[in-house]
DNA sequence: AGGCCGTACTG
DNA sequence: CAGTAC
DNA sequence: GCCT
């Protein structure tokens, strides 16, 4: 049975959950839920790539130890410190962390002091009224994991996008006439259009949170009211479904709609571009941001046509192994190295940029330039799906400059005056440092592309959203 | 060596 | 204030 | 635990 991502992405997450437990540093609990993610998130299968003897790509947040393990977990199957973990902690009572109100303090408290292991034990203590008796836990608490668990076990219910959409309408013009309030908006799930919907995400705008928040839980189709404060509130419908408001000041709506939209994923990336630095801004919206580290393409990625990129010197697309990034867009770049990939890794270029120039495909310091300007031919080929390299490199090079030097070059295995590469010689100077791109969120259109190629297109969901500033948080007045 | 997002609600 | 959730 |  082959190690699959997905299985060492689980174990990672199991991890997390029992060194939580443990009371373990939250900073490398967080490590082994990135290392989760990315490693779910992976197109590569590493089980695989290690069985056939092949390096692993440099993977973020996976370094010398957590590669060790996925090295481990690939080749025998187990994990020790897995194992280890589960030892000292009882089977099942990673399950309790997922109810709501429970995290890993009272999840310990429960195991050792009542020595509930399973949702039915812990679902039996609080009908008992054992819960309440530990301390930091009363009455309301006990029946609200009493609740919980009658709910969990009946049914994790989702619902469609059509319906949770009527509830959103109705709870929406509820909210319109809450005191103060001037925007309303569905955000969420709901408002990226999944198919389906586990829960309302809603944003209002208003002086007075308080109010639009008493007014909110008043709805008449409440069954129960969660929580409610100055700033959000959250409730059950007596349909089961649960929705979450949350009202901020007006100006931070644009950054909140984008925010509480998500989806997680996409924030988590547009979180990296909000701690870039923005210099530069000018009058017509564009804004140059630098960031830290190479800027990683790290799964297949397309860049939609409307989104034009222009790449600075010292911006580098590192493609991973056996990733893809399509740019369908106009590319701008200097004749400096923009592109670096491994492997399997794949470029192509479909955009009408002016020009494709084989130095943007040269490491430093190489001079048999043979390899990159093969990867750069093949670049240019319009592909619609993935090829072996050697079926395709037919269309040349598009150069614009009148004339270049060829030097240190050398055609071999079929490489016969068909194409003529080209490279500059004696002024590369590319230095892999911080690299620039421009991010650019164009008038009336529908698409922006943040610092990691990502591309973020819901549809027409966001075609009144203008960006100025791409900051991540609410209150960064980012819209 | 030292940072790793920041803030609101509940008990 | 600690714990939890977003 | 990872990263700078």
């Amino acid at each position: 049975m082959p190690v699959k991502n997905a299985d060492i992405a689980a174990a990672f997450e199991q991890i997390a959950d029992l060194l939580e437990l443990q009371n373990a540093n939250p900073f490398r609990v967080r490590a082994y839920r990135n290392a989760a993610r990315v490693v779910g998130e992976l197109k590569l299968d590493l089980a695989a790539t290690i069985a056939a003897g092949r390096p692993l790509p440099k993977l973020p947040g996976i370094g010398s130890d957590l590669e060790a393990k996925i090295r481990e977990f690939a080749t025998t199957g187990r994990m020790a410190a897995l194992e280890r973990l589960k030892k000292e902690v009882p089977a099942g009572v990673a399950e309790l962390l997922k109810l709501p109100g429970l995290g890993p303090k009272r999840v310990r408290a429960l195991y050792e002091e009542l020595h509930v292991h399973t949702l039915p034990q812990l679902l039996r203590a609080a009908r008992d009224g054992r819960i309440r008796s530990l301390p930091g836990f009363g009455a309301k608490t006990e029946q609200r994991i009493a609740e919980a668990i009658e709910r969990q076990l009946g049914q994790v219910k989702r619902f469609k996008l059509a319906i949770a959409a009527q509830y959103a309408d109705a709870l929406l013009a509820h909210l319109k006439r809450a005191p103060g309030v001037v925007e309303v908006a569905a955000a969420g799930s709901l408002r990226r259009a999944k198919e389906t919907v586990g829960d309302l995400d809603l944003l209002a705008t208003a002086p007075d949170g308080a109010a639009v928040c008493r007014h909110f839980t008043q709805y008449p189709d409440v069954a129960e009211v969660l929580q409610s404060g100055e700033t959000r509130a959250s409730v059950v419908l007596k349909s089961g479904l649960q929705v979450d408001l949350r009202v901020v000041p007006q100006e931070s709506y644009g950054a909140a709609l984008m925010y509480f939209t998500g989806s997680k994923a996409h924030n988590i990336r547009l979180r990296r571009l909000a701690q870039a630095v923005f210099t530069n801004e000018s009058a017509s919206g564009w804004q140059q941001v630098t960031f830290a580290s190479p800027v990683a393409v790290t799964a297949n990625t397309t860049i939609p046509a409307n989104v034009h990129l222009k790449v600075l010197q010292n911006g580098i697309f590192q493609v991973a192994d056996g990733v893809k990034l399509i740019i369908n867009g106009p590319l701008e770049a200097g004749p400096h190295q923009i592109f670096s990939w491994s492997g399997s890794g794949a470029i192509f270029i479909r955009g009408n940029c002016k020009e494709v120039l084989a130095e943007w495909f040269y490491p430093e310091g190489v001079t048999d330039h043979t390899d990159y300007i093969k990867k750069a031919v093949l670049a240019t080929k319009q592909f619609d799906s993935y090829e072996s390299a050697k079926d395709y490199w037919r269309p040349p090079v598009i150069l614009t400059k009148p004339s270049y030097t060829i030097a240190n070059l050398t055609f071999g295995g079929g490489w016969t005056g068909d194409y003529y590469a080209i490279s500059l010689v004696g002024r590369l100077s590319n230095h892999r440092g911080a690299p620039v791109l421009w991010v650019k969120a164009g008038s009336g259109n529908n698409g922006i592309v943040v610092g990691d190629g990502t591309n973020f297109q819901d549809n027409n969901l966001f075609e009144n959203l203008r960006i100025q500033k791409v900051g991540g948080y609410p209150g960064d007045n980012t819209g």
